[in-house]
DNA sequence: GGCAGTAACTTACCACGAGTAACTTACCTC
DNA sequence: GAGGTAAGTTACTCGTGGTAAGTTACTGCC
């Protein structure tokens, strides 16, 4: 008698692992919106409830991979910026890391920045991290400003670094480049502001 | 006998109209992904098909509702910089106009920004028309500066006055104050760069 | 006034994908 | 080997985007 091909069962993390990697994929490849959970569930070799014990929805299995990719984010611009001696490398070195990490993580964060409808939330978080961490390296170069401006300046980074890596993105502009052209806007005002 | 309560018949352009205002306030209140076309479609008192007919698909209605707000954004934005004598001025107050539309706009806006997966491509046509707007200015200003080097920086204002708008929703902070931090950072560094 | 012709509109349906309930089976322990 | 449990499957429901085919209010013309 044929034996059956006998489906292999595999552990709670292990499998969960598959199926954050198969979700980017598949998320990345259709967009988040196009792709269905099936599709998905095809990529792990197993059945669509599978993903649902896992992961809850389809928005949860999102959130998780963004989750994922979250803490290297802050992990990879945080050492960045630790290992500069003055604050104006700092804030270069960070800036740098930041292009270079989205880019070497490229398919993750596509779909994150450009099918943010549903991750909106979460990647909402994610620059409010970011805009925290920022507000922190400026408060220390300037302990007497507002806080509420800090603030104002943490965004106004944040932003222009969201926006620049797109266009990145796009026309290939070189994360050396990206990042003298914010810096030759930012850095040179926080210097004639800091008296 | 009763007459029935004899349905009235409208024109294209009127109907148009009425189905992008329940549109925009539909997808506002319920956000885009979770409001139904047939919500939309009794909120204007019609059924669903009339929507197809004038809008073919849910994607069009929402490109729709983009398209006609996008026309006022450039009007009012290029309206307040062309009222102003000094660049300076001409930066600062296209900021605040811009600032202050969204506010004025804010049911329309939220959606879009938030719900950005779908308008995706839309908004960022949208952010391109006000990326070349800028460029141009800061061109008028710094006439032999690098083209390349003109879109980075105006993609550094685009991306931070996009930021710092919606941390002004989140906060309370004024369009007067938002400007200022803007101003703070770029014109200062603009200003230091233009030799 | 009546009589086409047409554009506006409705009813009734399909397809597909998210999510679930109920059942089955591989693996571990004793 | 017996029995418990976690891992996995089959087979379904329901909501919603989208459409085909039929119906009715308005228009211009005689």
């Amino acid at each position: 008698m044929e034996t059956r091909p006998t489906r292999r069962r595999v552990g709670r993390a292990e499998r969960e692992r598959q199926i954050l990697d198969a979700a980017v994929a598949v998320f990345g490849e259709r967009g988040y919106q196009n792709a269905s959970m099936d599709q998905v569930a095809e990529r792990v070799g197993v059945t669509k409830p599978v993903l649902y014990t896992h992961f809850g929805s389809k928005h949860g299995l999102l959130l998780a991979c963004i989750a994922r990719a979250r803490a290297e984010l802050l992990e990879v611009t945080s050492t960045a910026a630790a290992a500069a001696s003055t604050p104006e490398e700092m804030l270069r070195r960070g800036t740098l890391a930041f292009f270079d990490y989205l880019e070497s993580r490229a398919p993750e964060w596509t779909v994150l920045y450009s099918e943010s409808a549903v991750a909106g939330e979460a990647l909402e978080e994610i620059r409010a991290q970011q805009t925290d961490f920022i507000a922190g390296l400026l408060g220390a170069q300037a302990p007497h400003a507002d806080p509420r401006r800090l603030t104002g300046w943490a965004n106004v980074i944040v932003g222009a670094c969201e926006r620049l890596a797109l266009w990145r993105a796009r026309t290939g502009v070189s994360s050396e480049q990206a990042t003298e052209y914010l810096m030759d806007l930012v850095w040179t005002g926080l210097a004639g502001l800091r008296s």
